[in-house]
DNA sequence: CAGTGGATGCTCT
DNA sequence: GAGCATCCACTGT
């Protein structure tokens, strides 16, 4: 007989699906690196059909990993100076990502606060930028199992309220409110 | 608060 | 050579 406990990490299967369903329901679910991080409170998808995704084009040597396996980290350099992290969907072939734009930050504060030179919690993690200074994420992150260390994704403890909107900092298919954020929560990085 | 411009490096054409 | 899935400092109300 066999003793039925709460699944301690989301699965990998819990991305094998497409990510117009994996974005929204990782609202509310909690991101660890090396023990810091927090809920979700913000994410955008990106999509096969999607001009504005960096996998639109086809298999490159930076998009590599969004080609790969769900259940993934694709890892990129914005701007030349930031790191944004995505979430890999789908099955093989399918290019789909969902980016990680903004978490509550409940677990490693002084962490976070050293890494960012700030106290103020609504700046440690609203931004994809600063919430990979915040969990310290890198290059060297790219192309990583989510269900393994550093990595650590917790389902949700309580039903969460999402709200949709447009997607920030794009020129090209604006329109697409692929946006999904924690209703209320004053950790997004922006309203708009 | 709103708006602007600079930093900075890599990717793809 | 252009264009970024950004952030911060600085300006002016």
């Amino acid at each position: 007989m066999s003793v039925r406990t709460a699944p301690a990490q989301l699965r990998r299967d819990f991305f094998a699906r497409s990510v117009h369903d994996v974005a929204p329901a990782l609202i509310g679910c909690t991101l660890l690196v090396n023990g810091v991080g927090g809920p979700i409170v913000e994410v955008e998808a990106y999509d096969p059909t999607d001009p504005a995704s960096h996998a639109f084009r086809g298999p490159t040597p930076r998009n590599r990993a969004m080609f790969g396996s769900a259940g993934h980290a694709y890892v990129y350099r914005s701007y030349g100076i930031h790191w944004c992290l995505n979430l890999v969907c789908d099955a093989a072939g399918h290019a789909s990502a969902v980016l990680v734009r903004a978490l509550q930050p409940t677990h490693g504060r002084e962490e976070m606060v050293k890494r960012r030179s700030t106290s103020q919690q609504r700046l440690l993690c609203s931004g994809p930028g600063r919430l990979c200074q915040a969990l310290a994420i890198t290059g060297a992150y790219d192309g990583l199992a989510l269900d393994a260390p550093p990595f650590e994704l917790l389902p949700r403890a309580e039903p969460v309220e999402v709200a949709t909107s447009r997607r920030i900092g794009l020129t090209k298919a604006v329109d697409r409110e692929w946006r999904y954020t924690a209703a209320g929560s004053r950790f997004v990085s922006r309203t708009r």
